[in-house]
DNA sequence: GTCTATATTTAGATAGAC
DNA sequence: GTCTATCTAAATATAGAC
C-alpha cells in the first residue's frame, strides 16, 4: 500500500480527455488553458504531462479517437437496398451526434487548431466517412430508387444538415430522438427524390 | 498639414475590423492575439485601443454588424408564391455565404466566446433571420405547394445546410456558383415536398 | 492618431521532492 | 503518479510622449 498522496493512475489519463472534451467543446481550444483543464479535473498542472506529451497531442488525441469511434460504429449493410441503408446512416449519425455532441462539435470546430500534419491525418478519416454516405446515394441512382443531381455536394449538404442538429437540439426538448429522427429521414427521403 | 507619423485615422478602424474579420474567422477569437492583429493592420499594440475598447467589444462589432447586414440584405417578396419566396432565399443565402464566408463562419463559431448579454443579443437577431425562412414554409404549406412535418425542425435543417456550403466550396472548382446553387435548390425542393 | 514603454496576469511546459 | 515551485514567453490593457 505505498501509495503516494492521491495517486489513481488508472482513472486520472481517462477523466483528463473526458474533461478536455467538454471544455474544448464548450470555450473552445486556445480559450481552455492547461490550469482551467488540470482545475477541472481536480490535479495540479504539473500533473497533466505525466499523462500527455503536450496540449497539441491531447487535441489530436481526442479528434482521432471520435473519429475512429465513428467510423467503427457505422456499418452499411450492401445487402440491403441502397433506400434503406441511406435510411439507416441518417438514424445513425443523428443518433451518434447527440450521444457524443461534445465530440463532434469539438471535432467539425477544433479542424483549424491542428497542425499540419494532424490536420492532413483527420481530414482523412473525415473523408472516409463521406464515402460511406456518397457510396450509398450512388448505389441509389444506379438502382433507379433516388434521383441526385450530384452525389459529392449531396453528400456534403447531407452530413451538413444531419450534424446541425448537435446546434439546436435539447434533450426533453418540444421533440423526442425518435420523432426527430422520423422528420429528418423525411427531409432525405425527399432531398434525394427516393421514389 | 501638421500630421503625426503614420496616422491615417480614415482608415485603420475599418482594417483594424476587416483584419480581425479574417484573423478569426481563421484562428478563433481566443487564438488571434490584439498582436498578431495589429502585425496584420500594420500597427502597434497600443493603437488598437484608439479605436475598440477591448477584444470582446471587437468581437460583438463584428458580430452584431454581420447580422445587420444579413438581415437587411434580405428582403422577402410578400407578393410572390411561397415556392418563389423559397427558391429566392435559397439563392440569397448561398451567395451572401460566399460572398461574406468568413463573416457566416465567425458569426456561427464564435457565438460560444461571447458574454451573456452580447450572447443573448445576437441570438435575437439570428432568431428574426430565421424566422423569415419559417414564415416562407409556413406560407407554402398553407397554400397546399409544400409538405413539411415540422417547420421549426426544416428551418433549422435547411440553414445548416446551406451555410454549410462554405465549409467545402471553393472558388474555381468544380462547380461554379450558379450550379451550385441550382443544385441545392433541387435539394430544398425535393426535401419541402414542393409540388 | 500613433508610438514606445510598461504594468500585470496568464500561458505552456519542466525539474525535483515525495 | 502527483505536487510544489519555477522558467520563459506571451497575453490584455494602459500611460505618456510626439
Amino acid at each position: 500500500m505505498a501509495r503516494t498522496r492521491g495517486s489513481r493512475a488508472d482513472i486520472t489519463g481517462p477523466l483528463i480527455r473526458e474533461h478536455a472534451r467538454r471544455l474544448i467543446a464548450r470555450h473552445g481550444y486556445a480559450a481552455v488553458s492547461m490550469r482551467k483543464l488540470a482545475d477541472a479535473v481536480g490535479v495540479q498542472v504539473g500533473t497533466l504531462y505525466g499523462h500527455i506529451p503536450d496540449k497539441q497531442a491531447l487535441l489530436m488525441d481526442l479528434m482521432r479517437s471520435h473519429m475512429e469511434t465513428l467510423l467503427d460504429d457505422w456499418r452499411d449493410d450492401p445487402q440491403a437496398t441502397p433506400v434503406r441503408r441511406l435510411e439507416r446512416f441518417v438514424r445513425f449519425h443523428i443518433a451518434y451526434s447527440l450521444d457524443h455532441s461534445d465530440g463532434v462539435f469539438l471535432s467539425y470546430m477544433e479542424l483549424r487548431n491542428l497542425e499540419p500534419d494532424n490536420f492532413h491525418a483527420i481530414g482523412l478519416l473525415r473523408r472516409r466517412y463521406e464515402d460511406s454516405l456518397e457510396r450509398i446515394l450512388k448505389d441509389g441512382v444506379a438502382a433507379g430508387t433516388m434521383t441526385i443531381a450530384d452525389s459529392r455536394l449531396t453528400t456534403m449538404a447531407l452530413i451538413a444538415m444531419l450534424t446541425g442538429v448537435t446546434n439546436w437540439y435539447r434533450a426533453g426538448g418540444r421533440l423526442d430522438r425518435d420523432r426527430l429522427s422520423d422528420v429528418y429521414w423525411g427531409l432525405v427521403q425527399g432531398s434525394v427524390g427516393v421514389t
